[in-house]
DNA sequence: AAAGAGTTCAACCGCTCCCGA
DNA sequence: GTCGGGAGCGGTTGAACTCTT
């Protein structure tokens, strides 16, 4: 016996929605509130799913939405958390007021993805650890991790699948001049939009890099000046700091690389970086200006 | 001008999350 | 603790539109 479905499909109609069908469900959900999906084509007499209601309401019909073109500043903002956090098209969308998921996912699929994607990969990309990542949840987390993950909650053990956190780092900034590049302006920018959880990634013991930090921070120094470090881990986890910080800068270094390690992105992985410097220096942002303006 | 190729984006689909019974 | 329903999310599809030859 599979689940009920969301709606009875015969007899109901689909495709392009219709101006008089649009004005039935504004009309409806302005008299009666969002909400009920199920049941609101029914009572608003539309021969269509709940679902495809509700998508019609949050991608189309709903006051609030922007409409027109994506700006150069949203471009920029969709592109620092796509390469932050992935495709969770949901949580960039709500840092651009008025934009949609699928507005930004299909933004992303049809100019930013071919923008972006094919120059930033090096040509010839040093050796990176891939770690598993234990903080990141990508996609939607399965019904027995959700479990394991609740008891855990709700109990002082630790869970064992998740790295115990470490203590956030704290930076004496030195490097960033106080008169910011535009670019640190607009990393600072980034910076100061993304959610505080997505901020203070949990460090901890990680395959072979126990006791250093897994994932990358936001470090707040106590002059203010927030960083970025802990980014990647390149050129094996034996290497040293040094090593893999000249390995890093064979690279252009660019900046969705550089917050990679905010989330990982591929395969429940998490890119991770002890780097020691906990500062982005004036060339690492020529670096990343140029990516960005390529 | 027409046809084919490429692009865009609204809508659909399947899966998971969340929460109440 | 389990089940089921409502809702949300991200991937995919395909019609409409635009560009190129």
């Amino acid at each position: 016996m599979g689940r009920t479905p969301c709606c009875e499909k015969v007899g109901l109609k689909r495709g392009r929605w219709t101006a008089e069908e649009d004005a039935i469900l504004s009309d409806y959900i302005q008299a009666h509130g969002e909400g009920s999906w199920r049941s609101l084509p029914k009572n608003a007499g539309l021969m269509r799913c709940g679902k495809s209601c509700r998508l019609r309401w949050i991608n189309y019909l709903r006051s609030d939405l922007r409409r027109g073109n994506i700006s150069k500043e949203e471009e920029n903002i969709i592109a620092y958390l796509h390469a932050s956090i992935g495709n969770r098209w949901s949580q960039i969308a709500a840092h651009l007021p008025g934009r949609t998921d699928n507005e930004v996912k299909n933004y992303w699929n049809s100019h930013l993805s071919r923008k972006i994607i094919p120059s930033r990969r090096p040509s010839n990309p040093p050796n990176i650890t891939i770690l598993p990542n234990v903080n990141k949840r990508k996609g939607r987390t399965s019904r027995s991790a959700m479990k394991i993950n609740k008891t855990y909650r709700q109990s002082t053990i630790p869970n064992p699948k998740v790295a115990a956190p470490q203590e956030q780092h704290t930076t004496k900034q030195t490097n960033v001049d106080p008169c910011a590049t535009s670019y640190e302006d607009e990393m600072l920018s980034f910076i100061n939009i993304l959610e505080p959880e997505m901020l203070t990634m949990d460090g901890g013991s990680i395959g072979s890099v126990a006791n250093e930090p897994a994932a990358s921070v936001i470090n707040e120094g106590k002059d203010g000046v927030k960083a970025v470090s802990e980014l990647v881990e390149v050129g094996g986890t034996s290497s040293s700091n040094a090593d893999s910080f000249d390995v890093w800068n064979d690279w252009d270094f660019d900046v969705e690389d550089c917050v990679l390690g905010l989330g990982g992105e591929e395969d429940d992985t998490m890119l991770s970086w002890p780097w020691e410097s906990t500062t982005i220096d004036d060339d690492d942002f020529l670096g990343v200006d140029a990516w960005f303006q390529s």
